[in-house]
DNA sequence: GAGTGGTCTAGACCACATG
DNA sequence: ATGTGGTCTAGACCACTCA
């Protein structure tokens, strides 16, 4: 046949279909993090849909963040950057000679196989039973503690992390999950709460027990909505400021 | 001539044109929040462009939150509505019988004319010489306070709230404050900080100094990015949570 | 039933990136 | 030179709202 069916119900309006199909599409990694997907031209003779009604759908995927359009070359799947997380609020005096913000060292200090809380299986959303990966880690800048991160991963899909000396983890983690475990984030949500630190928190982030510490939880997912990490991140509430606009 | 003239710059595309142009007759007060623009027929006759063009110009006001659509009766000016606030993220256990989150009780505590300090006179932008109008007020949720605000707005345009009585203050300030003084805000900026009450501070919200406390900066502007109300509310942290998705 | 926004077509031509 | 996304046209028909 000439065109390929899109799936879905009838009733939804077409590039809400096609929107879908490219997600999912995405998540099944027919189409990878970085990599061009098909041309609009294409698309509208495979699914045999006229060029604007591509257009509207891959419009939406690009608003969604998933998609990343680049004029004379194609489009591609977008690695998300994360710029607004939480995390990236923390002040860091940090900036190389260009005054370009670097990414704070991360230092993995420990890293084991244990039976998940309640709170961290709801989080992941495990069934009973399934083990989980506990890793402690440092964010530092300039030799100065940033924050501190415990983060919670299933045993079943990172396994393979177990087999790594803690030296040689990254600085960025995402990307090291996909090398190592060929598991990818998509999206996160992230909450944040004060609280003040008791003497555990205080001696990780070397300040006083009693001072008001920015708590950040984290639950961040692949392509088809899988939670595939979840992350407590406490680091001194002084060094913080965050930032909206709203209308 | 059967078409208006498209302003600015020969070399920008139609569409953004178009978007500029609406955002310029919304500040201008030609069409009012609330109002009605006029339909996508009447514009592609006005400015003699096709649907196509004048869908994408609204859209991304729409994106922008400027412009609502209401299938069936026409494309309204948006009031902004505050939703992603920080404030809103003061939890409070306030809500009706059916479930639905109720504003906090505002009281006015003081309103007084005054020459602005260096800050408030930056964020607002004032001229050497001129003055702002600052109040104090309460938010409050089952007579408990959620959190305490100081205001500043330029006396030139909000003269006329000097003759209110401090009792007749709505909860909502930005709607009166369109009532009273003809201002209309239309979006702004929040900036979010940790900090410890001192003396002042916690007295006014009934915790005892030293404890963490969320301090909220916000500008807020009309539809022409005129800044018109600058404001610092502070609230106990132990009440705040806050969350975002991020991609 | 008249009028609104919502979806969709089947193109044309332009601006940009790359070999 | 070729192929990509970016802009724009001139409609048609559908779904919803309201008098």
């Amino acid at each position: 046949m000439s065109s390929m069916q899109l799936g879905q119900d009838e009733r939804l309006p077409l590039y809400q279909r096609l929107r879908d199909e490219i997600a999912a599409r995405i998540a099944a990694g027919d189409w990878l993090p970085g990599g061009v997907i098909p041309t609009e031209a294409e698309l509208t003779k495979t699914y045999g849909i006229a060029t604007g009604t591509v257009r509207k759908a891959v419009d939406e995927l690009v608003n969604d963040g998933l998609l990343q359009r680049r004029q004379g070359r194609g489009t591609f799947v977008r690695r998300p950057n994360f710029d607004s997380s939480f995390m990236r609020f923390f002040r860091q005096e940090t900036k190389n000679s260009e005054g370009v913000r670097e990414v704070p060292e991360g230092r993995v200090l420990a890293l084991r196989s244990e039976k998940p809380s309640g709170d961290v299986r709801d989080a992941l959303s495990l069934a009973a039973g399934e083990k989980v990966i506990h890793m402690e880690r440092q964010r530092l800048a300039n030799g100065r503690v940033l924050f501190h991160e415990d983060i919670w991963l299933p045993e079943s899909r990172f396994s393979t992390l177990m087999t790594i000396e803690l030296s040689a983890f990254d600085n960025l983690l995402y990307p090291f999950y996909e090398e190592v475990c060929e598991q990818r984030i998509a999206s996160a949500h992230e909450e944040l709460v004060v609280d003040v630190a008791d003497e555990k928190v205080a001696g990780q982030l070397c300040i006083s027990a009693g001072q008001p510490i920015v708590v950040i939880e984290r639950l961040a997912s692949g392509y088809d909505k899988t939670p595939l990490e979840y992350r407590i991140s406490r680091g001194s509430a002084d060094t913080f400021r965050y930032q909206i606009d709203i209308a």
